[in-house]
RNA sequence: GGUUCCGUGGCCGAGUGGCUAGGCAGUGCUCUGCAAAAGCAUCUACAUCAGUUCGAAUCUGAUCGGAACCUCCA
């Protein structure tokens, strides 16, 4: 199973896919940006959890040790950049009455439920940024000593107008302070403390009435909205790490916050490859809290939503997710999501099929070009659905041997059988499902008995009690499926 | 207004300068007491207009349409 090809990777930072080679092998460095559990996490904030879940994944099965670190935001990013900036996690804790520290745990438990339902990998570190505040004042001390920042009662800015006389803000969006100037001026007007529009608060002062503040050289405050992610990547990856990870949206200002700060405390680049995920959109808008339009994980599961016909199940929705690559788009439909599920049943079916496989002297079938494909696809800047496409065109072979129209060799068969494992389940982190509804024992042995007495009517040519039972556990969603000589069930 | 990206068949979604993924739906067939399920086969495409080229859906330009970011958001 040679590589031919080495993993590329799309770097955000260039605009190319390109070689991935790590700062320091075997080891990995990936940090992505984790939720603010200010609220439930949807399903767009899924989607990208799940796009760095599986680079996570491949390079793990590529053999690299990687050190995952996703943090948890739990002091709420100012509301605005103004004077009055409030806290999104105190305002929450305000409207449901309660300590800000439990918003935070209780969203945070959500968080970790959702994600486990997805069978996302948890991360190796898992910090917060309330963990952190010591690190913060400490990067904030290095950026004013550097003199990219200054302090205006009891705040700090970046002053971005200085870094950007030596260094290029704006490298990762791609973005020119001056085009910007014009359109934002008129917003300058009124008691802003900023020098400049563009500059950006490190350390906020806090009001009175803010319950979560900490001391600091500047008096009572909380950290700037970027600062923790640059704190915190390099705290546990390195100066300079391997990839950083997040959704679409938090590449400008977010990320490019976060290389000017750590450029602006240690003139270090920190990232070597950035990689953003795209959005997940209803009806070609994009899924977000503030418009109102985004959908919890359970209402989709459970289909207690009003844009959706029915529920569908996590497996199913990751499946639907990783058909569509990272980099795109991807609108959400019923229809869309009806295709997956069905995609998702053939091929899990094949692989059930795939362990009882009969096995003949030679192989008719190249299951090689197969595998190579697969790892070539997963190289190609982690091509999901390519990947997925040669999994089906492996499906294909699997129902044909299964026919007796194509042979496999033992051999072939026990390599054919490491790849779908590895693939589907390792790489993709996909699970079966039906086997939960099936660990039932004792409904399997019914089952079993009830399965038996139909076959017994049928072999009688008493069709109406074959019938019967057919159309009884069909009401209770369990479909028979009969082929020549068996009868199978599956549970709705 | 600025920056970036996209426009593929009934639907979702890959990809590439010529050999036209994959899933779902449709159609046909196989299996079958019937049905379902399952399997196999098969059809339809590259927004519009111009240009480059032996050849473009793939490159260039223009037009139309859509999205994200520029303010918290994955």
């Amino acid at each position: 199973m040679s590589e031919s090809k080495p993993l590329y990777i799309y770097n955000s930072l260039s605009g190319k896919k390109e070689v991935f080679e790590a700062i320091n092998p075997p080891f990995v460095g990936l940090y992505s940006c984790g939720p603010t559990v200010y609220s439930d996490v949807h399903l767009g904030n899924v989607r990208t959890f799940l796009t760095f879940d599986i680079v996570y994944r491949y390079l793990s099965y590529l053999g690299y040790n990687v050190r995952y670190v996703r943090n948890i935001t739990d002091v709420g990013h100012l509301l605005d950049d103004s004077d009055d900036g409030d806290d999104k996690i105190e305002t929450r804790a305000r409207l449901e009455k309660i300590e800000p520290m439990e918003i935070v745990q209780k969203y945070t438990n959500g968080f970790h439920d959702t994600v486990k339902t997805f069978n996302l990998i948890p991360p190796s570190i898992e910090p917060t940024a309330t963990g952190h505040i010591i690190e913060q004042i400490e990067m904030v001390e290095r950026i004013l000593a550097n003199g990219y920042a200054y302090e205006v009662n009891g705040s700090v800015y970046f002053d971005v107008k200085k870094y950007a006389e030596k260094y290029n803000y704006g490298e990762l969006s791609g973005r020119k302070i001056e085009d910007q100037l014009e359109q934002t001026r008129d917003s300058l007007e009124g008691g802003n403390e900023k020098r400049f529009f563009a500059d950006f608060a490190i350390w906020k002062k806090a009001s009175k009435e803010t319950i979560m503040k900490w001391p600091s050289p500047w008096g009572d405050g909380v950290p700037g909205w970027h600062l923790e992610c640059s704190v915190m990547s390099t705290k546990y990856l390195g100066q300079q790490f391997d990839i950083h990870g997040g959704g679409m949206d938090l590449k400008f200002p977010h990320h490019e916050c976060e290389i000017a700060q750590s450029v602006g405390a240690d003139g270090v680049n920190p990232v070597k490859y950035w990689m953003h995920g795209n959005m997940l959109t209803v009806n070609g808008t994009k899924m977000s809290k503030s418009l109102g339009n985004s959908f919890l994980p359970h209402e989709l599961i459970s289909g207690d939503h009003e844009l959706l016909d029915k529920g569908y199940s996590p497996m199913t929705i990751r499946f639907f997710f990783l058909q569509a690559n990272y980099r795109s788009t991807v609108d959400f439909s019923n229809e869309a999501l009806q295709a997956a599920e069905k995609g998702f049943k053939r091929l899990m079916n094949a692989i059930e099929l795939l362990q009882n496989l009969p096995k003949s002297d030679k192989s008719s079938i190249d299951i090689n070009k197969l595998i190579q494909n697969s790892n070539q696809s997963m190289n190609d800047d982690f091509n999901t659905p390519v990947t997925i496409a040669y999994l089906f065109d492996g499906v294909k072979m699997i129902n044909s041997i299964n026919d007796g129209k194509e042979e496999i060799s033992e051999a072939d068969l026990t390599v054919l059988q490491k790849f779908y494992n590895d693939f589907v389940f390792n790489i993709l982190g996909l699970q079966s499902e039906t086997s939960d509804s099936k660990s039932n024992n004792v409904l399997e042995n019914v089952m079993d008995v009830v399965l038996k007495l139909r076959s017994q009517a049928k072999e009688n040519k008493d069709w109406s009690t074959a019938d019967l039972i057919r159309d009884e556990l069909k009401s209770l969603n369990i479909t028979i499926k009969d082929s020549k000589d068996t009868s199978t069930w599956d549970y709705e």
